[in-house]
DNA sequence: ATGAAAGCGCTAACAG
DNA sequence: CTGTTAGCGCTTTCAT
């Protein structure tokens, strides 16, 4: 079977440029990586015959040789979730800033999709991996680290890596004695399944801290899936709404993140709780939306800019083999901002 | 200089794992790819000397082989816009679905990164791309066109490639006919500066169609960058606040999109205008956020998962030769949802 | 059923 | 200053 010359025009290679400008493939290279050492003459004619062949260098091919790419793997965990969305927007800014492309996987928090992205990241050679989220899988941890590659865990942590990240339970100390300082006594901690990682479970930490500095009990621990009508309370599965009535009713809650606690403040919309008289709530993060009149949530701002920035410096300084030696952890400022969604509690008629 | 043997141990390839199975290397090629005609003894040692080194295919090298590759470049307007973010996350899920990675690149709107993007990608020798916004720059089109690489525009358009979306125009008369029908007479068309596209002129279109069917006047055009107190109306530079006030008020308000039609709220609510007493707002997408009690945006919902779905399986199957021929448009229905933010408008006492 | 050989498009010494 | 040569790690005929 014959193809019409011009059916499957592939795309022109080095060698094309070459003999068109009549000239060696050394040569074009030279030209297309800006190196010195090519006559001005010879590099016009290279460059006209590059714009009239419209000829692209393969970085594929390029890589190959060059046994690196200049691809970073960024894994997050859902990009519906404001934060990392604004955090994902950050990353390939500050990735493309230095020369590098970002390749996504979303994990939905599955340890397994994780694990497929990771493997499917090593395979392309990526030069680095960033964590937006990291699920704790020890197979995701073995397979990085046997294949050495630079990571980086960027608003979540592990300590197989750099680590770049606010102090989470600094953040739930500063909540939950924000709570405690207007009068709240009964406060539970509320997280997103999906979420669940060692982020989380520094800020639980802090929480009870917090509380226990306090001479207080213990929070509360919810486990939600918003908008389910149940939640798991403290390991049992009950009605969330209860976690709210009786005579030991919590009144505040401290959320591992600002999308649980919208989901949570939405909860009480629906079902005629008034926020913050009859809840107060703390998120965490300070998404855009937290900040809308409408919303006014109160939570703990993490600096995403600063964190992607730091984040991706920190990869590239690894890739590029400007730090060496064992993992390293930076850590930014959390900020309180107190918005409508917290109050003083008033006092019981009891 | 003598470097240690174990200092940079680079990764195994195909070869060392031949040797180390005592095969040929096409052997394990064959044993990689799963095809059949290899023994089941020489299989399994092949897959034992794959585990023992912690061999991963260098999709690289493949690829480079092979003339394709299967990543698939994403061109987003802006990730930190939920109705993006979402859309992202859908298109990566189902590009994974058929095998392909996503590679993405935010344009913040601005054609110069839409360019620098879309040419990394061509670099990149991607197999095929999607664009979620397209601001129309000819550059990007010649490049593309040039490289002849499968291009589909999902919830945008360009009529130099495949397109999948809602019916725009019919989406802008549906919102404008639901303010009509409550009694709105002044109806102004607000959009955000950075995602002015094709879409957004057919929204504006259908909103201008609307209101001249019902005998009205041409809606008022806003461009407004949130949180700003100016915005350029009917072309001049004004107070956004002058819209809304004295006899030739107006009274509704169509955005183009959800993210829009939020900061008008919120700028509403902030000046003590309220929705949808003195301002009905209709917005374009059904972001999650829309649905909220607090926010309560009536809008105009796409059905993005089914736009990802359609728009993947368009560019998959252009790159895997399925459909050749000219351009397709494919149109999926799109649907008012009416919420709190709209309204009868109340007769004036004039 | 397995192996040998020829590239894919490019970079990186090294010659000239 | 420019050209030659040898791969990077893999797939793909074509032999055996």
């Amino acid at each position: 079977m014959i193809e019409s010359p011009s059916a499957e025009r592939r795309h022109p290679t080095i060698l094309d440029v070459a003999s068109h400008a009549g000239v060696s493939k050394s040569t074009v290279s030279n030209v297309v990586r800006g190196l010195p050492g090519v006559s001005e003459s010879t590099r016009r004619r290279v460059r006209t015959a590059i714009d009239q062949l419209g000829y692209r260098p393969n970085v594929l091919a390029r890589q190959l040789v060059q046994r690196r790419t200049s691809i970073l793997g960024v894994v997050v965990g859902d990009l519906a979730n404001p934060f990392f969305a604004e955090m994902a927007k950050s990353v390939e800014r500050h990735a493309a800033a230095r020369g590098y492309t970002a390749m996504f996987c979303n994990t939905e928090g599955e340890s397994e999709s994780e694990l497929a992205g990771v493997e499917t990241l090593l395979q392309h050679r990526v030069a680095g991996i960033v964590f937006l989220a990291f699920s704790g899988d020890a197979r995701t941890k073995q397979a990085v680290l046997q294949h050495q590659v630079p990571v980086v865990f960027v608003s979540c942590g592990a300590d197989w890596g750099d680590v770049v990240s606010v102090d989470d339970s600094r953040g739930g100390r500063l909540g939950t004695t924000h709570l405690v300082e207007s009068g709240h006594r009964r406060v539970a901690y509320l997280s997103i399944p999906e979420l669940e990682d060692q982020s989380d479970h520094a800020r639980w930490e802090g929480c009870r801290e917090a509380l226990n500095d306090a001479g207080l009990g213990a929070p509360t621990h919810i486990s939600w899936s918003p908008p389910a009508e149940y939640a798991r309370v403290d390991g049992l599965d009950r009605p969330l709404l209860e976690v709210f009535t009786g005579p030991d009713r919590t009144t505040a809650v401290f959320a591992s993140n600002d999308v649980a606690a919208i989901a949570l403040q939405e909860f009480a919309d629906r079902v005629g709780y008034r926020v913050p008289e009859d809840i107060s709530i703390v998120g965490f993060d300070d998404v855009p939306m937290a900040g809308l009149a409408r919303i006014g949530l109160t939570t703990l701002a993490q600096p995403r800019d600063e964190l992607a920035r730091l984040g991706i410096a920190g990869v590239a300084d690894r890739i590029e083999r400007k730090v060496k030696g064992p993992p390293r952890t930076t850590l930014v400022k959390v900020n309180l901002v107190t918005r409508r969604s917290t109050a003083r509690l008033e006092t019981d008629p009891s």
